[in-house]
Order: structure tokens, then sequence, then C-alpha cells
DNA sequence: ACTTATAAGTGTCTTTATGACACCCAAGAT
DNA sequence: ATCTTGGGTGTCATAAAGACACTTATAAGT
């Protein structure tokens, strides 16, 4: 019997199910800002475990449907929101025997960053027989999310905060175009500081990220010029030099 | 009936098994510095599938004696070199229905950086039924490993080169004494390039990591002082700024 | 029409950290 | 005694962020 018999012989007699494994999902933090404020899109369970608990999206990789577990989370994300080009990142993966009563599970966490305004479906949607809302973080961080996921949502919250520090990832929280005082609000938001003014507009100019749209946004005071991404922008584009605000680690 | 009543219900009638669920295993890129090389722990498979193929160890987590999937990276780094307190992270989890003719499968990706001298388990070593060998990454990345594990051996490196640039990480690989010169000439090999000494030198000076032993190593030159971990050291610390160094992304 | 408040946008000096590179120093080898 | 070699330092240049004051444009109020 050659090796590659051997081996399709084995393959065979395979069967996954004759072993312990551990259930295992996909969980996701989609983040957006709403009304000034850093949101998270939530779930209320609409079944055991937690039933009634508010969670964070997530569930059973469809091993039919998705090809890898990327496919599940842009699934789960355009289930919830519609949107099929978000920025999309995986987290960190959790797996013990104690964060879900049904047995030792790992979850994959992942995070998606979208802009609020671009979405199709909005506040207190139904989806399939879920209830959906979208929370701010610091509530949700207080309102006993089920299983771990306020661990999770955490860990998620840091890591945005973190690439905040020294990446252009919050332009991905951005409509089409927007002034360059809505871009710093937008990093002042996430990091929970103030910025300095010139640093920020020194940095985005010398990035070469961003390009005027030509027109300017006029408000009650001096108008201010619109920019929207340029060809070379890159959500994880790496500035040069670190922000130096320290956060308060959630 | 009560919320908790319907919960216990519930959960006496779940079986994990009565769903189709993804193969869930660790995968470890165990990593240390020998005669002047980076090299990876591999295992050659002595089970289908890919048998007879050099692997990055790793294995299903054992459901009962693991609490974690942190625990049971820990237990295979401990199975393989004896080392129970290295530098491990987590790098990434991949999953998809391709990567293993057994089906979909999920791995959790870690890697480990420790002190070659420190192993007690050392080249060439039999552990249980299965061959394994120190080789060096150059090599293992050209040598047709099992899996997709050259695409996880290639993420763990660039994880590795990447924080190299700004945390402290590479002191991971250090024995207890060392000198300067010694621990450059060790990012220089993790990096593949040369670094300037007053640079570097400021560095760690600044960081206050390092506090010297008292010692002095005399080779056949001027006797370098040599240095130890000082009471602050983690070797997660990040530097204030990036070495300037273009890591080649394999 | 003039003034004022306010947000947009700029000029410029300081501070911090790395890069570059020359130089000095200590020990064994000759 | 001198040479060679790697250990270790002094110092200026450069890059990028911080601090902060200043100018500018517009709408609203008088």
């Amino acid at each position: 019997m050659t090796e590659s018999e051997s081996e399709s012989k084995f393959l065979k007699s395979y069967n996954p199910k004759d072993f312990d494994s551990p259930l295992c999902t996909v969980d996701m933090a989609i983040i957006a800002v709403e009304a000034g404020e850093l949101k998270v899109l939530l779930v209320q369970r609409s079944e055991h475990p937690h039933k009634g608990c508010w969670a964070l999206p997530g569930g059973f990789a469809d091993l039919k449907r998705d090809n890898s577990i990327e496919a599940t989370a842009h699934r789960k994300l355009a289930e919830k929101t519609g949107i099929k080009t978000p920025y999309l990142e995986q987290v960190e993966s959790i797996g013990n025997a104690m964060r879900d009563p049904r047995g030792w599970s790992i979850t994959l966490l992942y995070f998606a960053l979208i802009d609020f305004e671009a979405l199709s479906i909005k506040e207190g949607a139904v989806t399939g027989s879920e209830q959906t809302q979208w929370m701010s973080i610091h509530d949700a961080l207080k309102c006993e999310l089920a299983f771990d996921h306020a661990l999770l949502l955490r860990k998620a919250i840091n890591r945005l905060r973190n690439k905040t520090r020294y990446t252009a990832l919050p332009i991905s929280l951005m409509p089409e175009t927007f002034t360059l005082t809505e871009l710093q609000t937008m990093f002042e938001l996430i990091l929970g500081t103030s910025l300095q003014k010139k640093s920020f507009r020194r940095r985005l100019e010398a990035s070469g990220l961003l390009i005027g749209s030509g027109d300017m946004r006029s408000t009650a005071r001096r108008p201010a010029a619109l920019f929207k991404r340029s060809d070379s922008f890159k959500s994880d584009h790496v500035f040069p030099g670190l922000l130096d605000v320290e956060i308060e680690s959630l």
C-alpha cells in the first residue's frame, strides 16, 4: 500500500465527531460613532444560554456556506448591518472551560469599524427573531453582557485605542468627505483626550492619505475644506510617530 | 417555570456533538537562537495526514486537562522543551475549509521565545513517538511543512520582526546575563540588518530594563560589562521610537 | 456698515528620540 | 612597547511631535 493510499484510507475512516472538540464561535464588536459617542452593536439573545441578555453579535461558523472564518465574520456583519466592505480585523481568540455554560468553548473575536451614516439597517432593527441595538461603549460595559462579552468588548476597544495612536484607522469611521476638524474630533472621541490641532494636521498632510475634495463645508463660521481619501489611502497606514497620550486601559 | 429552570433544562438537553463543528487545534512556533541562527522547533508527523512531514508542534486542546487555550499552549511547550515560563504570545487564528484534508479546521497560532541554553530537551529528542528537530527558519520555510504551517511560521516570524522594532521582546531569548553587544547581535539577527551601536545602547539605558550584574565578561579583548534584567523588566516593554529598518515581509 | 464671537487654519520654537560617525579605551598578542 | 580589536562614549544632525500664539473668514448681532 502506498503512502497516499494509506492516507486516503485513513481519511475515509476519519470522523471529526469521534473526538471531544470545543464549541467554536465567531464574535464581533461592530463599532460606529453616532451622536458624538462611540457605540457598539448588540443583539438580545433569543435563546439559552443567557436568554434575554445583550451580547455581541456572533455565532457558529456555517461549515457549508463559509469557506473561512473571515467569510463567517463578513457574513455576520452583512446580516446585521448590510455593510459589505467594512474595516474588519481579528483581535484575539479566547478559549476556556468556563466562558460558556454549554462547555469548553472558543471564540474568535473580530472588530469592525463602520460609518454609521452608511448603515442600511438602523436603530432597533429586528433581524430574524433577534432585537438589535446600538449602545454607547460606556453603557455596554456596565450592563452585564452575556458570557464574557464585556471582556471581549474591552479587548476590542483597547485595540482600537492603541491603533488610533499610530495608524489612520479611525478614518474608516468617517463618511465619504469630511473636514479635518471632524476627523480630529473622531480621534479625540476614541482616545478620550484632546489633541494638538497643528500636530494632527501635519501628520495627515505628510501622510498623503487625504486630498481636498475641492468643496467647502459652510457652517455658521469660517468654511472648512472638505477632504476625501486619496488613492494611496490605506486604513492601516502607520504614521512615523506615536501620539503621546496615555490611554486608560479599560 | 422560572428563567433559570428553563435555562438549566436547556443545558441538560444540549449536546455539542449535535452541531457541525470545525476541527480546532493549537499550533506553536517555538523559536530560539542557536549557532548564530534563528531556529524553530519542528516535529515529524507520525500519523496521517501528512505523515512523515515536518510540522509545527501542536494539537488538540485536551478538554479534560486544559482549562484554557493558554494552558494547552503551555502544556505543549513543556512537553516539547521542558520550559515552563517562556515568552508566549497568541499570534492569530486561521480557519478555513482547505487547510486540513480532514475537513474545516481552525488553528490558534502561538509563538514562544526561549533561551536555547535553558532547554532541558535538546537536539533530536524523541518525545513519545515523534521525532523533533531544531531547524533554521530559512530552511524550514523551504522544506514543505505540513498543512499551511509554512504560512503560520511566516506569520510568527513577521510578528517577531515587527515587535523587535519597538519592544524589548528579544531579551526573552537571552540567558540570565549577557553583554550589550551580545544583545545587539540578537536584535540584528532577528531583523536581518545591522544597528547603530550608540542608538541601541541609548534606548536600553533610557528604558531602565537592564542593570549591570557587576561582573565582566573577559574575552580575548577588552572585557565587556555583563547585564541582567532589572526589577522593572517586562519583555513587552515599548520603546519611545521605532528602529528605522525596513523588514522584508516573508 | 461695524463689531464681535468663533472655528479654520498657519508660523515657529521647543522637545524628544534616533541616525551617523568619529573618537577614546582596555586587554591580549606580537 | 606597540598593534589589533572589539567595548564604550561624545556630539552633531535629522525627524517628528508638542506647545502655543497668531491670522483669517464667516455669520450674527448691534
